[in-house]
DNA sequence: AAGAAGATTTTGGTATACCAAAACCTGTTG
DNA sequence: CAACAGGTTTTGGTATACCAAAATCTTCTT
């Protein structure tokens, strides 16, 4: 009983589940929970004080995401997939950036853009600091100003679903970018044909930064010989 | 306590809940269940005669798929999405599909086109049965024969989850389609752009066939005057 | 008679108990 | 000593009990 004794009140605004869910999250992206571990609900919700059902529900919750995978009448396993799976979600994760920069070129308002700009200027600001994570996360979130900018509820839902299931792999390149001063360069394209609503020049900004992306992380599994 | 009573045993291949879902996903798209009605998990877990907690999950599933939408502590309420998300969804479909019809160009094996045709010829013979249902089931099956030939298993899942939540709208379309005989010509087309791996033909071809599936939903709202 | 405050019911969220299948351990046997 | 058979433990799946928030109904007040 490690877990905190305070018992929250049943139907908070944000669940319990995925609270749980955000918790497994960070141990799974921070690495203190390995790819292949098992996830064995009675013990995870023991140590977080609740019990299996909402621990259940925060599985299926990622297992949705693709961070676990669940196997019938078997503990859940941190997903491991193999480099040819996460190319092809990348390859997905690709086209669906492109579709958002180019309805966002047709949709999105000022203020929108003016998002995009301001996550921009934030990324460019946290990408010296110590704090990898901080600076990645703000990498991530002008992927999703972008999507947002769209103006297409589903689009920017199912691109959110693609960035969580590769951002722990996505977080791993992000240490080991041979030249990380490329990314600031391709943010700024991808930013400045944006704000000219150039649809052609998104496209190609994005191909770009999402083709050294998946380079990236055929690099991360040679050289961990997975 | 309307439900079947023997106890099924547990651990089985197909999931209990998977199963509950597949009730009431066939509950929704046949009518059963209309946009806007409320599911209360204790009534419909009793009314199949299964417990609270897998027809919870079940209907986790259906969410995920959005067929229903959650409420926080509120009864669960089948999907009633107005127009424009609907076209929202349709854009990110066609993408998904113009992106599966793009891979498959490129990597498709020869048994997968063979069984791209196949289920063309299959939609040509029971285009003219009787069986609206089987027939528009057949012209699904065409679609996701396509995503499987792109090889890419993200691609075509993520491609099932949003024919799924088109599921009941594209049948309602199916059956008020004023120039049916279009469907044919325009599959035709697809299929032909996609033996010859003609990559833009492709593209071209699905992007008609889906603007006249955008026209058509425009129109059943209309006539509906939701 | 209309509105508000309080009691009751309904309902989803959570915890817990029980079951069977799978994994694991152990003692026996060839 | 290896391999197998049996029982024990572990674990996920399901059912059920309980709780609090929301909704609904009741009744009292104005």
């Amino acid at each position: 009983m490690a877990g905190n004794p305070e018992r929250p009140s049943p139907m908070a605004e944000h669940s319990l589940p995925e609270h749980i869910a955000d918790e497994l999250r960070r141990d799974i992206l921070r690495g203190k929970l390995v790819p292949g571990a098992q996830i064995k609900e009675r013990d995870n919700a023991a140590e977080m004080g609740v019990s299996r059902t909402p621990m259940r529900e925060a599985i299926r919750i990622l297992a949705q995401e693709g961070l676990v995978v669940l196997r019938p009448a078997r503990s859940p396993l941190v997903a491991d997939p193999p480099f040819d799976e996460i190319a092809d979600q990348v390859v997905v994760l690709l086209a669906l950036e492109k579709l958002s920069g180019d309805l966002a070129c047709q949709h999105a308002t000022q203020d929108d853009m003016d998002r995009v700009r301001a996550v921009a200027d934030r990324f460019e600001t946290t990408f010296y600091t110590a704090d990898r994570l901080a600076s990645f996360e703000t990498d991530m979130e002008f992927h999703t100003a972008i999507a947002a900018a769209s103006r297409n509820r589903a689009l920017a839902e199912t691109h959110r679903a693609y960035l969580a299931r590769l951002w722990r792999i996505r977080y791993l390149t992000s240490r080991r970018r041979r030249n990380r001063a490329t990314v600031l360069d391709q943010h700024a394209a991808i930013l400045d044909a944006l704000l000219k609503r150039d649809r052609v020049a998104v496209g190609a900004a994005l191909d770009t930064h999402l083709g050294t992306l998946t380079e990236d992380i055929r690099q991360l599994f040679i050289t961990e010989e997975t």
